[in-house]
DNA sequence: TTCGATTGCGCGACAATCGCGCAGCGCGCA
DNA sequence: TGCGCGCTGCGCGATTGTCGCGCAATCGAA
């Protein structure tokens, strides 16, 4: 999003790239990789790939029976060094498992990252969360309540070109598609401090999210709950649920 | 544990090995790491840690106020790469969210990475979940449940070798240090096809656990669940909850 | 069998990475 | 105040680690 200034050249380590790469290259469609595919994949050569194959097998990282790759959960020890290190979602933990409770939702921290929104905390009683929302879980930031308020904090010049020529692939029958309806909530949001979507990435469900700050003003995430839609009007939901996230903004304000 | 054949010495990419270590090094004791300090913890140069995390920083991968370094929730596509392509994990989460509602606590599973366990999946409507028991969190193998288990679903003599002069640190008064008493819970185990463990981990709760394995014999994992003791005993623990792992053992034995 | 695409591997060459060493800076203590 | 320790970024020359070509073997489908 933001184009940093161009490269130092020398303080540059292109293995590292490439062996993240490698890593990422790995997914839902392609859970196991030959090192051509994997080069195909990454757009480095067959003989790089398959050399940082073998040296992520080395370090226990992946597998292999041979000639096909696959992740171990030694992986998550990387993201686990972010889950430990990170203090923010770790202070924001004991506010969303009160907003759970009292709101009778899953309650959520999310920060964003480039054009996705990626849920860092969580608590809930998820009954219904079948398809398991898994912390570290992105998705695109229009589709939550939580990425558009974050959307809303940046400066509108960059939200701008944020929305330029996007693509929004709709999640239900309700997703928004529309540059123009995708701007005007932000516009929404950034005028009322909070955001609420409804039936955007599930059926039957609303989401509303208030921004986290720091007491200098720099935003650091979001929080928002996810309820059931029921037989509550929008305006109920919205009288119910902000008095609640409001009070935890605070709290976080001053301790943040 | 398991000590590989050396090394290749062509097929070594050592900038990978230095870059994982490096993002490793950041934990709940060290947030925020500067070169030198991440020199330290990692065991390469000052001059080459730089490097590493100005690469990371650029790749988005770290942030920094120009001293300082510290992770970004990008770490976590890592991590998602994972989830993403493991499939048993998806698999299970079924019959995680069927057995937490009938035995009424958080249902895991987890998989072995060296002498941790690892949790990379989970259900359960987690009231005392303050501390976050987020998927990916590991302890050592010992303390869980599904650890013991899938220790003894390890060759006799590798586990032997696992047990040589290892530390138990107690999470709980009730907490085994005790090699012994260890070796003894996991040939139970190996014995019963099942284990529990009480209080291991936390006060007042207990654990059990059974493996999960696939048509051909190899284990893949262990199914828990974790149970509020109350005043229920262990046998009848034992057999109100058995029954209910059983099946899922079954049924997931037909299906991997 | 034959074909096409895969695999592992050796090699020579280049450039990417290395760590030393310098100079500047911030901070704590005498 | 001023000394001194430990940090910082950075330039440089050397070497070693990484590159990708090209070969031969292998696999699987037609």
């Amino acid at each position: 999003m933001t184009e940093e200034q161009q490269l130092d050249r020398r303080d540059w380590i292109a293995g590292l790239e490439k062996g993240l790469k490698v890593i990422e290259a790995f997914n839902d469609a392609h859970p196991r990789l030959t090192p051509s595919t994997a080069a195909r994949r990454t757009g480095i050569t067959r003989t790089a790939a398959r050399r940082y194959l073998l040296t992520l097998e080395h370090l226990g990282y992946v597998q292999t029976d041979g000639t096909h790759f696959w992740l171990t959960p030694r992986i998550l020890r990387l993201g686990w060094s972010y889950f430990d290190s990170a203090k923010v979602p770790r202070a924001v933990q004991p506010f969303l498992q009160r907003i759970s409770m009292e709101l009778g939702g899953s309650a959520f921290f999310a920060v964003l990252d480039e054009d996705e929104v990626v849920f860092v905390a969580r608590n809930g009683n998820g009954r219904v969360q079948s398809l398991g929302f898994v912390l570290g879980a992105r998705i695109a930031a229009n589709l939550a309540s939580a990425g558009i308020v974050l959307l809303a904090c940046r400066p509108p010049e960059e939200v701008g070109r944020w929305l330029e020529g996007r693509k929004f692939v709709p999640y239900t029958p309700h997703s928004m598609t529309n540059v123009d309806d995708v701007r005007a909530v932000i516009q929404a949001a950034r005028g009322n401090g909070y955001c609420i979507l409804e039936q955007q990435l599930e059926q039957g469900r609303r989401g509303i999210a208030v921004p986290v700050r720091t007491r200098a003003g720099e935003v650091v995430g979001a929080i928002s709950v996810s309820l059931s839609i029921g037989n509550e009007t929008t305006q109920q939901a919205l009288s119910r649920t902000l008095p609640v996230l409001r009070e935890a903004e605070h709290a976080l304000l001053a301790l943040l």
